[in-house]
DNA sequence: TGCATATCTGCGCATATATGCATATAATAG
DNA sequence: CTATTATATGCATATATGCGCAGATATGCA
């Protein structure tokens, strides 16, 4: 029961809510391209990207300095309903789309390709 | 954004999703028979019934003494699929089947029927 | 009116959480 | 090695949250 509290707490935050929402629609994310699509500080994101991945909810892997955060494979019944909710409730969502246009728009400014 | 935060946060606290599951379960009940089922504090569950109220996601409705919450019927998506939730993951959880074998066994001490 | 039951609320306290800043770490390029 | 970029973290502070207790409110009944 706490895990699973545990989990709804993490996403019950706007900025984490909107995070999460964003790698769902969009797929792995490095985390400066996500604090452009939110306009928010990097070490912000930074954090509550932590917290979304010590809720068991998101997995982080580097690649160079980059490290880049996508939506864990749900394991546990309550993970993949919460991100079919974030793909079906959130994704139409205009806040949600405005993030996406943004996050579709920016670059990492140093990164190739 | 803010408003499905809310609404998240609200059950992401384990009594107060204990209670959620529970009302999801067995549908309209009073504070003293939720508040048997769970094992805590009649002020207690008050509390957090009052907070799942504010976050719009349950309703309530006085029958003489006795105070009975419900699920909302639900006007969003993000509503119905929490709701959905809670039956569909929620419902097997042991923690919550002891809660709702409590619930079944337990009767409001002074009500009729 | 007076009392009992059910529910709610104000208060104080302890803990948790979010934030901004500065700084630390990690990786890469030169 | 040094500088630069990307990301993470320690710290201080402000705010929020949950808890228990006492007391308030609401309803019903004698």
């Amino acid at each position: 029961m706490k895990d699973e509290a545990g989990l709804l707490r993490s996403l019950g935050e706007p900025t984490r809510l909107r995070l999460a929402a964003l790698l769902a629609a969009h797929g792995e994310t490095c985390v400066c391209a996500l604090a452009g699509a939110l306009g928010e500080a990097d070490f912000k994101i930074s954090r509550h990207l932590g917290i979304l991945k010590s809720a068991g909810f998101v997995e982080c892997r580097r690649e160079g300095t980059w490290m880049h955060y996508r939506l864990v494979r749900p394991q546990g019944l309550l993970v993949k309903f919460m991100q079919r909710c974030l793909r079906e409730c959130l994704g139409r969502h205009p806040g949600i789309k405005r993030d996406l246009k943004r996050l579709s728009g920016a670059r990492c400014p140093t990164k190739k390709g």
